[in-house]
DNA sequence: AAAAATTTTTAGGTTTGTCTAAATTTATTT
DNA sequence: AAATAAATTTAGACAAACCTAAAAATTTTT
């Protein structure tokens, strides 16, 4: 099923409504908030709502809502997993900030090369968590269970990946570039000092350092 | 100045049927070709030529044919850029073959974003070849000079670059595999038989190996 | 349960990039 | 230099994705 751009654009948002919907109404997304979310016209949803149910993507009704049938669920997460492993590849690898990463993912995200993702995702090393901290689809479409814990409630001296950072701040950003922290880094906690509940942490390669519980308690880690 | 995609194909198919054109007619080029190369028809290809026009970055006369203005050529030149710089990054990071990557970073050249594509040099290492052999222009749209010789060309005991292939067949790239030589590998020239004409070769962090001159001859590397 | 307000849909247009078919212009033959 | 052929452009349509404005359905208020 080859879908355009801006097909793949409705899918995603839908889902991502679908998912912040209240479940008790059947996560049954509506017109306008489609509409405000793609920045676009109530108008123009609902044609596109006409295409996308011909094309078997969606269950619509008019008037009635609409949202995702399992073929557009799984389209949704196959479009979140190349966002995702984008996301982690231009953090991970060209260095970019968290907080620009979104806007070129938004345009990576539609290239449509499923060999492309294969390759990438081997690359970055399968992973699970994209740089915001939000689950990777597998191949599948399976969301996997995220462990994520704060760094905070790691075990002594039991290594955590750092999985994504809940401030994203400049000022945190500065911080972290400093201690040589960043997403996918292995990170061990030596010793809590309880008068003000600072670590000393252990990171590869690097020497221990000391870290304020502020700032632990904004760092996520995976860990199994 | 923000482009389509169609707009951005256009344009670098004129600048590459320019680049092939005889000369002696003033790298003129004509509908009936372009429509061909893009796989579209005369029609279309005169409706984009007037709006390319009116974006100045085409001289136009209506039958006399069209050429890239100094506009056109340097946004032909980013486009190229970036599909090179691509192309380099599927086969040198994520293991595609030469052959398969051409129809992928013909999508990926359309992300526009320019830090993107600084980041993306910078992670490759700046690289001045793509995986064809082709210069990839820098960012102010300069085609560096290539010196490129084949291996065999190549001073006994002086490191060269591998920067592309003359063969592609698979059965080249099996063997390319089995030597571990790829686009980027670092390669010596040990001795030379001649009784055959073929080579030792040495690849860092491998046993030297040797080589035929039929393949020694399909190998072409990057050398100052 | 009417009236009013809101949401959603339809009707009819616009833009981009494409097309076919016909009309022009240029090039080539004879 | 006509006649023919080829290349190019115009004219008019079409699909995709959007729009505005008006109509229809639903929901909320009174």
């Amino acid at each position: 099923m080859n879908l355009s751009t801006s097909e793949e654009n409705y899918i995603k948002s839908i889902y991502h409504l679908q998912l912040a919907a209240d479940t008790s109404t059947g996560s049954v997304v509506n017109t306008n908030a489609l509409a405000k979310q793609l920045n676009t016209k109530a108008a123009s949803v609902t044609d596109m709502l006409k295409k996308l149910k011909t094309k078997k993507l969606i269950q619509y009704e008019r008037y009635y809502g609409f949202k995702l049938n399992e073929k557009g669920t799984q389209t949704a997460l196959s479009i979140i997993r190349r966002h995702r492993l984008w996301e982690y590849f231009l953090v991970s690898k060209l260095g970019f900030d968290w907080d620009k990463v979104h806007i070129i993912a938004e345009e990576l995200e539609h290239v449509s090369s499923m060999e492309l993702i294969k390759k990438l995702d081997t690359y970055l090393g399968n992973p699970k968590i994209d740089p915001h901290g939000d689950p990777i689809p597998d191949v599948n479409g399976r969301l996997p269970v995220i462990k994520q814990i704060n760094l905070f409630m790691l075990p002594l001296k039991k290594t955590g990946i750092v999985s994504s950072v809940g401030n994203q701040s400049p000022q945190m950003l500065e911080m972290l570039k400093h201690y040589g922290i960043g997403i996918g880094s292995q990170i061990k906690i030596n010793k809590v000092f309880d008068f003000d509940n600072s670590l000393e942490i252990k990171l590869v390669k690097q020497p221990a350092c000391i870290i304020s519980e502020q700032v632990a308690k904004n760092i996520f880690v995976y860990h199994d």
